[in-house]
DNA sequence: ATAAAATCATACTCAATAGTATGATTAATA
DNA sequence: TATTAATCATACTATTGAGTATGATTTTAT
């Protein structure tokens, strides 16, 4: 009775991955339960027997992703030159936020977030939420700001300025180098009007 | 042959209206011809005569609403009183920004924009881009920026730090007062960065 | 080895929906 | 008034896609 368990684990992952994947290519309405299945290397049925329904495999494939994305920017901000842990959080926060994967997260966010608001606040609050509890904690903690969640407001929406565009395929998303002179022009200027 | 265009043009501006209003409801998908020709008043055939597809009847629905949305913030700019000229235009952005319709139509843009990308580009080039070139025009002649564009990026998308929330569903859309205290706040700190 | 569970392959049901066909009605022009 | 074009009402086609049914085959456990 443990290897059926790993097995099972096995298919349910693969199912998931798959679920992902097409999610993220097609869309909720346009990924098919059949595309996913063949992709997964598995028939239709079986995935039926993991996940009742599409809904429920979408919402496990986002739960997923949610839970695979550790938010790696937020322990730079445990450097001590002020400036440099700005710098670096800055950077990795851009380069999360415009990764394939989180973009394809807001847009089913956006179109489908409405019809799903517990799916989206559970998104949300592991999110956005604690990235902005953390800067401001830090905002407060190092410039003494008086009102560090408007001030985190300002920075990270001057850093998601690039979003929109890629976000309905007007732009390409932005090269590493544009991403580096982006973060390093935001928190130069953001860095001049705290101080 | 004038009543007869009048009326054509009367049936086609109706279907317009109610493709317009059944998109934003529904949604591109999950609006159905049918449930546009009846409630424009009209049979289904009629609207095919009009608008040979649902695709073309989408865009031009979008078209319209482009069209019909003029930028009235941008006047306010005109106003001798720098503070009180950028908060004008900052609550009249604002307004026009969380509008339902408005918010409709990121919505479509996010959701289907990437595999449409000229209905993009044209949307694109009356709103935002006219908005940020007029505004850029503004912060160089009163303040002398030397980089306006980038200012305009950190003004306009602190406006905009509320519109995630609602686009997602997250939040509700803001009152009229928190439009204005957000403004009001916004415009404020930024005249202080820019001095 | 054998019983039981999972998976496969395939075909099906069922509902929704884009788009078409047709014959009857109504309105516009000459 | 007679002709012609537009619209209506209704039904149909064809496709797509979610979810189900079934009997064969493989895998796991005892």
């Amino acid at each position: 009775m443990k290897k059926i368990e790993r097995k099972k684990e096995q298919k349910r992952t693969a199912i998931l991955t798959a679920a992902r994947e097409t999610f993220r290519t097609d869309g909720y309405i346009g990924a098919g339960m059949d595309k996913i299945a063949k992709s997964a290397g598995v028939t239709k049925q079986t995935v039926y027997r993991y996940f009742p329904s599409k809904e429920v495999l979408f919402r496990a494939a986002l739960e997923a992703q949610r839970r695979e994305t550790r938010n790696p920017f937020l322990d730079e901000l445990d450097r001590k030159d002020t400036t440099e842990a700005l710098l670096h959080f800055a950077l990795g926060f851009l380069k999360t936020h415009m990764s394939e994967d989180h973009l394809a997260g807001i847009r089913l966010l956006v179109s489908e977030g409405p019809d799903a608001p517990e799916m989206t606040r559970s998104y949300f609050a592991v999110g956005p939420e604690k990235t902005e509890a953390r800067l401001a904690g830090f905002l407060r903690e190092r410039f003494g700001t008086r009102d560090p969640e408007y001030a985190v407001k300002v920075l990270i929406n001057t850093l998601l300025s690039m979003r929109m565009g890629v976000l309905v395929g007007l732009t390409a998303p932005p090269s590493p180098e544009e991403m580096h002179d982006h973060a390093e022009k935001t928190v130069r200027i953001f860095m001049r009007t705290m101080s």
